[in-house]
DNA sequence: GTCTATAATTTGATAGAC
DNA sequence: GTCTATCAAATTATAGAC
């Protein structure tokens, strides 16, 4: 028994629109990537931001059960951020494609306020695991949370842009380094 | 004598595009925004891509232009750096939008080829310029300066869709505050 | 250089049969 | 749940008048 077409669905979107951006991605194309008409996708997702809300908050859900699971026995403050910082490279090197929040993020002026608040909320989350993960001295807590995140997102956006993975590596293991000394 | 439609029309479609992003920018709009027709569009970039070819490479002078003005006389590496962040910054502040090649690089998997190699050639060149400008002493620093933009980038990013500039602010300060001891 | 007019295609979306 | 059929609107783009 495969997944039903709701879920097939939601990766076929996710997967389109971290490549390419929201308005760059059809329902004829989702219709087309599982060889269905692009009227039964209207019948899982009525109208499309339905269906750019459910790929976001698959997306958070996915990314920090992922994160947990990574994270289960690792004590260390900088054995976590290493964690975060490996589930974002992966999810680079795995599939060629860009965070789907970081994506949205980009083109969030262009999106209807639900959704931009949705991929906010992943934002949020995502810099208050960081600031949490911080090592206990560490100061301005907020402020390095999101110049962690920053540079991840920003790396992640380089090297899908420059098509060159090292620019993530590059920049994320020289945070990491300088993430030690905080 | 005002500037002449050509003109007008880079800097429509480089605000809505950084603002947007490629895909949910039309001749329409842009004709809207300049009270012609879409047709008189046509004739200054017959294709979208020609249009999309012009604001990144007006886009790319203008940005170095401007950097090197902020620089001239700035000979510390940290006063250099500083300036940097100061023009993204100010983009930032100024216009509330992305960076036009931050957009195009977050979108690049779905843009025509040339298009690309444009908006690679603009982050190249600006790794480059930091490679250049960061402390005699400073290590790996390719690897710095890919960490330096991909922060500036991210930080960019994050505080467009949070709509806080804050973020920039906090994110850009640590970063210059740890190339300090790079 | 700008316009009207229009073509060809794509898009988000709906009605109703099966 | 999926289909056919269709719609209204939008999109990129062109031809030709002014």
């Amino acid at each position: 028994m495969t997944r039903d077409t709701c879920s097939h669905l939601i990766d076929a979107a996710t997967d389109q629109v971290r490549r390419r951006g929201y308005h760059a991605v059809s329902f004829r194309d989702l219709a087309g990537a599982l060889a269905i008409k692009s009227a039964s996708v209207h019948y899982h997702f009525p109208q499309k931001e339905d269906l750019g809300q459910a790929i976001v908050s698959d997306y958070a859900e996915a990314f920090f059960a992922a994160l947990e699971a990574r994270v289960s026995g690792v004590t260390t403050s900088i054995g976590r951020l290493r964690a975060l910082r490996e589930l974002y490279r992966e999810a680079l090197g795995r599939s060629d494609t860009h965070c789907l929040c970081g994506m949205l993020g980009a083109e969030a002026r262009g999106l209807p306020e639900p959704l931009r608040r949705s991929v906010n909320a992943f934002f949020e989350a995502n810099v208050d695991w960081v600031r949490e993960a911080l090592p206990p001295g560490t100061r301005d807590r907020r402020a390095r949370a999101r110049q962690f995140i920053a540079t991840l997102q920003g790396a992640m956006m380089l090297a899908g842009s420059l098509d060159d993975a090292s620019v993530f590596d590059d920049a994320a293991s020289r945070l990491l380094q300088d993430a030690a000394a905080w």
